[in-house]
DNA sequence: GTCTATATTTCGATAGAC
DNA sequence: GTCTATCGAAATATAGAC
C-alpha cells in the first residue's frame, strides 16, 4: 500500500521548491498544482488552507531545531553553555547541510511565518525555537561577549554555508570543502 | 514650501515598515494607504506601480553598498583584498547601524528583488552589488579559506548586529556595546 | 482522490471629480 | 494631491460529479 497516498508528501516537496523560488506569497496554488500535474482542487483534499502547507513545512523545521535546543536545555549550569556551544554548532552545520531547503525557506519567508505565528494551531504545541534561542542569548549569567560570539557563529554558518550549497557563492568548490572550513573558522571564533 | 510634498517620503517609510513586517508580496497597497491615512489611489499619484516603491528602496540600499564595494574595486591586486577587508567590515557595520531597516528589507525580500532585477529601469544604471560581491568570493587568486572567512564575517555581523538593534537579541544591552564586540570578534575572525 | 465548475475575495491599477 | 468609484485579473476556497 501507501502507493500514491504520499501525494501529500509530493505537494510539500513541490511547495518547498516553489516557495524558495518565488516566495510563499508569490506562489499560487495553481502553480503548485501545475508543477505537480494535478488540479488546484486536489490540493484542498490534502490541505484545508494554503497556510497549512507552509505551517507543515515550518513544523518540520521546528523538529530539526528542537533537537539542538534540547541539548542546550540539558546543560545544567547556564555558564556551561559556552563550553557546549561548539558541539552544537557542529550539529547545526550537519542539519543545514542535510536540510538546506527548509532553512532557506525559513530565512526567506520570515514575513509569511510572522503572519501564521499568531495562529492557534501553531501556538498550541510548540514554543517557537527562535524564542528559546533568544532567551539563551538574553541570559545575563553568560558574559555578553560569549553571547555575541554564539549569535555571530550562527550567522557565519548561515551565510557561508547556505551560500555555498545553493548559489555557488565561492565558485566551483565542493560543499563539504566549504563546510569543513566553516567548522574550523567558527570553532576559532568560539574560543575567546 | 515642501511642507507636505514629502508624502512620498512618508509612503516610503510606511512601506519599508510593512515590507519588513509582512514581506513585499504580503503587503497590499491598501494596507500602506490605511496606515498612512490616505487612500490607495493617492499612492498612485506618487508611484506609477507598486514595484516602483520597492525599487526606490532598493536603490537607496544600493547607494549604501556601492560606497563599500568601490573601495573593494580600488584594491589593485586581488590578493590584497584580504588585508583590506577588516576596514571594509567596519564601514559595513557603520552602515548597518545607520540603516538597519533597509538591510532588513534586503535580507527578507530577496525573492521580490530578484523579480524586479530583470526590469530595464533597474538594469540600466547599476550592476547588482550582490553580484559584485559574489564575484569577489569566486576569485580563485584568493585562498578559499580567506574567502570563506570574508563571507562568514558578513553573516556574523548581520545576525549579531541586526538582531541586537531590532529584536533586542541580547536583552537590554546597548546597540553600540554589541557593535563594539562584534567588531572585535570579526577582526579576530579575519586574522587567519 | 481527483476532477469540472463556480463562488467569493482581494489585488493592482485607472478614470474622473474636486 | 487626494478623493470616490470601478474595472479586470488572479487568487483562495467551495460544491458536487465521478
Amino acid at each position: 500500500m501507501a502507493e500514491q497516498t504520499d501525494t501529500r508528501e509530493r505537494i510539500l516537496d513541490v511547495a518547498l521548491e516553489l516557495f524558495n523560488e518565488k516566495g510563499y506569497d508569490g506562489t499560487s496554488l495553481r502553480e503548485i498544482a501545475e508543477r505537480l500535474g494535478v488540479t488546484k482542487a486536489a490540493l484542498y483534499y490534502h490541505f484545508e488552507r494554503k497556510e497549512d502547507i507552509l505551517l507543515e513545512l515550518h513544523l518540520r523545521m521546528h523538529g530539526i531545531g528542537r533537537g539542538i535546543l534540547d541539548r542546550l536545555d540539558a546543560v545544567e549550569d547556564e555558564r556551561d553553555v559556552v563550553a557546549a556551544w561548539p558541539a552544537l554548532v557542529d550539529a547545526f552545520i550537519d542539519e543545514v547541510l542535510a536540510n538546506r531547503d527548509l532553512f532557506l525557506l525559513h530565512q526567506r519567508n520570515q514575513g509569511a511565518f510572522a503572519k501564521i505565528a499568531d495562529d492557534e494551531r501553531h501556538q498550541a504545541e510548540n514554543e517557537d525555537i527562535e524564542e528559546r534561542f533568544r532567551r539563551f542569548l538574553s541570559t545575563e549569567a553568560i558574559p555578553l561577549d560569549d553571547r555575541v560570539r554564539m549569535a555571530a557563529s550562527v550567522g557565519a554558518v548561515m551565510v557561508a554555508l547556505m551560500g555555498a550549497t545553493g548559489g555557488g557563492l565561492f565558485g566551483d568548490v565542493s560543499t563539504t570543502d566549504v563546510a569543513d572550513r566553516v567548522r574550523g573558522i567558527v570553532h576559532d571564533m568560539l574560543r575567546s
